[in-house]
DNA sequence: CTAATATGCAACCTGGAGGTTGCGTATCAT
DNA sequence: ATGATACGCAACCTCCAGGTTGCATATTAG
């Protein structure tokens, strides 16, 4: 899409394409399913029951990490990750925004074709 | 990710994932926000003043179209882009059920801790 | 002290995402 | 009728996401 507009969303937005990213995976939101619960959890029992292998779970959790979603902390041998609901939050007032922009338009549409 | 897990939230859901992972572009992003105005568009003015080419443009609509987020409808030569607002809808009421289960999760936890 | 546990790091593999080009075909404008 | 416009289809390219394996290292358990 132009360069401009690109530019002008971005400019001081939070990057929502790598967040929104972060969740389009399905074993991503499974662990962020796991994670909502507030609790933090390690590696090893995220790992526990999963198809994958544990380095790929940690891959996944550092993509999660990247994009803000989610917070690791070492606790003596295993690291834990939690998660951050602030990121999820901006989602989801993003996609408000989206649905608002919506609304306002096409009500001015009516209006214009009322008159 | 245990296979219970995944399939117990995947079973009857829509494609979360998938409709993430559509917006998990920036190209794409774009695309739904310049679409966001309501009227449908084509192709051609999407295409317009942008960086890639207009098989790319379409190759990003159809990703948005199999994730329902957009629908698409020909129009003489043009094929016109329109916004769904309910799978987004739908992406935002997810992110607000990830949110308040975090808040029962973690008030159950406080009762206890008090207790 | 020693074995088991929990991770990190790095190399490596493979498929598909994102992009391009070329060409064929409706449809619209003149 | 004819040229310009708006697409669709298909082949092709490149790079990186998602996954694995192997090995080294720090912690904890007994």
């Amino acid at each position: 899409m132009s360069r401009q507009i690109h530019k002008s969303l971005a400019a001081h937005e939070p990057p929502y394409a790598v967040a929104f990213a972060a969740l389009g995976d399905e074993t991503r939101l499974a662990l962020v399913q796991r994670l909502s619960a507030g609790r933090p959890v390690s590696i090893s029992e995220l790992t526990a029951g999963a198809r994958i292998t544990r380095q790929a779970v940690t891959k996944h959790l550092r993509v999660l990490e990247r994009a803000g979603i989610v917070r690791s902390q070492r606790w003596g041998r295993e690291t834990r990750f939690a998660l951050d609901r602030r990121p999820l939050h901006d989602l989801q007032v993003y996609l408000e925004r989206v649905g608002r922009q919506w609304d306002e338009t096409l009500g001015r549409l009516k209006v214009f074709v009322e008159e």
